[in-house]
DNA sequence: GCAATTTGTAGAATTAGTTCTACATATATT
DNA sequence: AATATATGTAGAACTAATTCTACAAATTGC
């Protein structure tokens, strides 16, 4: 059997990249490409993909909810899901909603290497990258949101007002307005600049 | 005269996707690289480099004081920024720093490899739509402000509403809203996380 | 010294956002 | 299994904020 390989990514260089590595290791691949969600979609219903590469900020879809869905259409699909994000962040979320593997665009290309081969072997992957948390006793506050908040409150961050935000996900005002005091009562703020500083000061990404 | 380029980027794949595509264009040219800022120092200390390609958000220096100590080491040395980042938030302060041009991820290669040559060539290139300014010093955005809008510029990065804002300088409401959408539309910005980031990297920059 | 621009200021009309309440489902606790 | 808490969601009524327009005073440019 010769893996179908599902490179998406909205960043050209990227897809580049792990095409002509995977070219490298698996010779026998057939690749195919997504720079958003839909396209994803489109992929993966056509054809019976072995393993997705997914980046997590892809338009149309910018989170771990795509995974849910990727998994219902095609439940043996194999996910990795390849970010430039803090991982203690994202990662528990990902793995939660159905994905193989978490891996951060900062590890060298051989873990990612053993990486590609752990998963489609189907062998656990102790990637070196996860739970290597140096916990100071700081409880991150963004680890406190659900996932409905979370995405309530990136988007907040990025400077989307709340019915902008209501248009994104598709929400009513007053829900996102829920959300939003919901977000700042768990993390005892008032403000947004407030919620701009802890991002600065716990997340290693802009999201 | 063989170019002698520096690609620096914390992610693995980035630098591996850029270093094939230099090579398909440039065959000739060195390859160097960097994953943060104090090697980015060292090669640029050891040789005579043509060209650093740079992601924004370098361990060790995330901002476009950068690119000043780099300009200054070398000044002949030809920079681009390469970065994830929403455009009109950095790109400006790039160039003011003196990169030569400020690119974001999303393009696509061709334009990338257009983007290179026109820099290795000393040819503008117009994809940034960005005019060198003959002033040398970095502008404080802040600076550009009104007394009264800096007042106002202020207390909003210090979380205040609009109210709140007009009760504490005793205006109309109407007259903050206006001065927001001055201050907003002097920095060429629109959200106040934009704002919020502007002011620490001023602080960041005369530090 | 006069014209052009910037600055300080708001009213009226409109749009965005919050609060308070509520309820079903999911998850955790005992 | 029973209970408690957390999560996802929103309607009705309200408050906050913006937009569009405007205009006088100060400042800048030629």
């Amino acid at each position: 059997m010769l893996p179908q390989i599902l490179i998406a990514d909205d960043h050209s260089i990227v897809r580049h990249g792990l095409s002509i590595i995977i070219r490298d290791i698996l010779p026998d691949a057939e690749l195919f490409f997504a720079t958003n969600f839909d396209t994803l979609l489109q992929v993966l219903a056509e054809g019976k993909l072995t393993l997705a590469i997914c980046d997590v900020n892809m338009p149309g879809c910018n989170n771990f909810h795509m995974v849910q869905i990727m998994k219902q259409i095609q439940p043996e699909l194999k996910i990795i899901i390849y970010s430039a994000y803090d991982e203690n962040l994202y990662a528990n979320r990902f793995i939660k909603a159905g994905a193989d593997l978490y891996l951060q665009k900062e590890i060298e290309n051989q873990v990612l290497i053993k990486a590609i081969h752990s998963v489609l072997e189907q062998r656990p992957f102790a990637a070196t990258a996860i739970h290597e948390e140096a916990d100071n006793g700081m409880v991150n506050p963004i680890s406190l949101l659900s996932d409905r908040e979370f995405e309530v409150s990136n988007l907040l961050v990025k400077g989307l007002g709340t019915s902008e935000i209501c248009h994104t996900l598709d929400l009513g005002k007053t829900t996102v307005s829920t959300y939003k005091r919901r977000i700042y009562e768990k993390m005892g703020i008032s403000t947004l600049p407030e919620l701009v500083t802890i991002y600065r000061n716990y997340v290693n990404a802009i999201i």
